[in-house]
DNA sequence: TTGAAAGCGCTAACAT
DNA sequence: ATGTTAGCGCTTTCAA
């Protein structure tokens, strides 16, 4: 291996010297410079990335722990503080939960010994039970996506998800619907199902419990088997005429259940969904959602993972809440009759 | 900061002690043991992982390039790989090069730098004009899900997409079908293109240039827009009867063009995809498709990797061509007539 | 079994 | 503008 060493012996400097040329430091003569870039060149010398960050005391790297890439909402926000931080000369240490406490765990373990610069953790499950911990680690820390009960000893950036759930209760009263059929991933996302239910509160409409259905995930499949289930629930008398998703993907396969029970979406039944995945506005009909604004949401928490960073202190308490938005498609209009 | 040092004074022993305990050598007794765990416990000492880095010259993370991890065949290798390391006591760096050589080029350059322990390395297209520089870098190095001309100067873990295209054609080809058009994301999938054309002039049927539709991007829309003019441009004497799709997305959009077009999948049309996304076994109907196997893939690749450092020198070249397999959902059956 | 010494390759004062 | 001197915190010889 040839060290900066090598180099300042066969260009007839020293190892300083070398690593003004290699930092780029401005105080170097231009035919010393030329020396140097001779001698690494001539050599092939490349600095030894360990040795500087244990000088320096700091890795150009941050961690980012997140319950998993295999949902798209989670990769998207990987993928966006990824080039964030690219920008900015920074690496991205990634590691998943997968439901896994324990695991996440280990994970919080290793990264915060000094092998990242900073964290950021996304998601709340495997890990709220130890948020306490987060604030020891003498690293900037952030926590971004969390969905229930944001710690107020942290900096987190996070989306307003009770508004997510009010923005499609509201939409679907606006139009006129007096009964509510929810449909959601329990308990992760009874924050969302909350906002929907306040939206009929408000108008002095009590949703009822037996009128949510739990499915222990947000897939299609899981959606469609409720909604079959829910919609032969119905009593013919009084109809359910709208059914809120707690995600697009579980919405998918409401309107497919919708549809095999031969009814049609939104004559019969309005769909509602949140998230806006790709597959929404493609969807037949286009599927009314909401938004979440997620890149937004990677932004703020990469900016200020960053800022503590350069500041060199950590990044004091505070709840971002961004908001989200309707996007009223096809799926959903006024109740029949 | 507390260290090592620290934690050898507070016990009344050295350095080297401490280290032996930390890291589980059996040679220390039970009651030094004891006493160096009280004083890491009561200075709250955790150790220097860049300094141990530096001491041993390994770092225990691999780095990971990909194209992106916004396509879900990427980030399910890449959960994958993430999983097997962290079994193994490794981390992930991730790095997606997303379309940009030059960005590609500046992960490489820094990975290399002893940052990472192996390099894995996935997709091709913003990458393939680095291949040679990668087996200079005195690191173990594999490629994988490497679709267009693997070189045959590194390890490369790869599925035999010309096969997948093969088995495609094949199948349409058993159902009876006699004209086919296929719709590819081009250049990057040419070669399952090509395999799905083999199957054709096996049987003697020489598939033309112009039943090939180019469209730029593996979604669900340009299969549509592109299907839409396929079909507009039959010839109703001689209607395709067999449409190849070189993703699964793409076959999703091409489906919704058939029926679109009044014509019925797979009656009128069949719809052949690849990869086996979720979706396909729940579309309408099931798609017929040809599945990749990733998993393996990634296990494979992984496992190079792991054994490459366990031995301490770079894998061998080698090609691994893992074998795809049909899935015959009901989007494929015999033509009419 | 424990201790002492010598690096790993680099950066950061300070001195020249 | 360049050289000198100390480390960064750990592991790894080699002695005791």
């Amino acid at each position: 291996m040839v060290t900066m060493l090598d180099v300042a012996r066969r260009a007839g400097v020293t190892k300083q010297t070398v690593s003004n040329v290699v930092r780029g430091r401005a105080i170097v003569s231009a035919e010393t410079k030329a020396k140097v870039e001779a001698a690494i060149a001539e050599l092939g010398y490349t600095p030894n990335l360990v040795a500087r960050s244990l000088a320096t005391g700091t890795t150009m790297t941050i961690g980012f722990i997140v319950p998993t890439i295999a949902n798209p909402f989670y990769s998207e926000v990987v993928e966006v503080v990824e080039t964030l931080l690219e920008e900015h000369g920074y690496h991205l240490l990634l590691a998943t939960t997968r439901g896994d406490g324990e695991r996440a765990r280990r994970h919080l373990a290793t990264l915060s010994n000094r092998s990242v610069d900073a964290l950021l953790v996304a998601g709340d499950f495997d890990l709220s039970e130890h948020v306490p911990l987060l604030g020891e680690y003498g690293l900037p820390v952030a926590l971004c996506a969390w969905e229930i009960d944001p710690p107020d000893t942290l900096p987190v950036v996070t989306i307003d998800y009770e508004k997510a759930g009010y923005l499609a209760g509201r939409h679907l009263r606006e139009l006129g619907h007096q009964r509510l059929v929810s449909i959601a991933e329990l308990p992760a996302h009874r924050v969302r199902v909350g906002g929907a239910h306040r939206a009929f509160a408000e108008d002095g409409i009590v949703v009822t419990d037996d009128s949510v259905f739990a499915i222990p995930d947000s897939t299609p499949e899981s959606g469609y088997e409720a909604a079959l289930l829910a919609l032969s629930a119905d009593r013919t008398a009084d109809r359910t005429t709208a059914v809120f998703a707690s995600t697009d993907a579980i919405a998918l396969g409401v309107m497919e259940a919708v549809r095999h029970n031969g009814l049609r979406v939104p004559e019969d039944v309005s769909v509602v969904g949140i998230d806006d995945i790709p597959q929404a506005a493609h969807a037949h009909p286009p599927l009314t959602t909401v938004a979440l604004p997620k890149r937004r949401m990677a932004q703020e928490a990469t900016g200020l993972l960053l800022r503590g960073i350069a500041e060199n202190q950590p990044p004091s308490p505070s709840l971002t809440l961004l908001s989200p938005e309707v996007l009223v498609r096809a799926s959903s209009a006024p109740p029949a009759g």
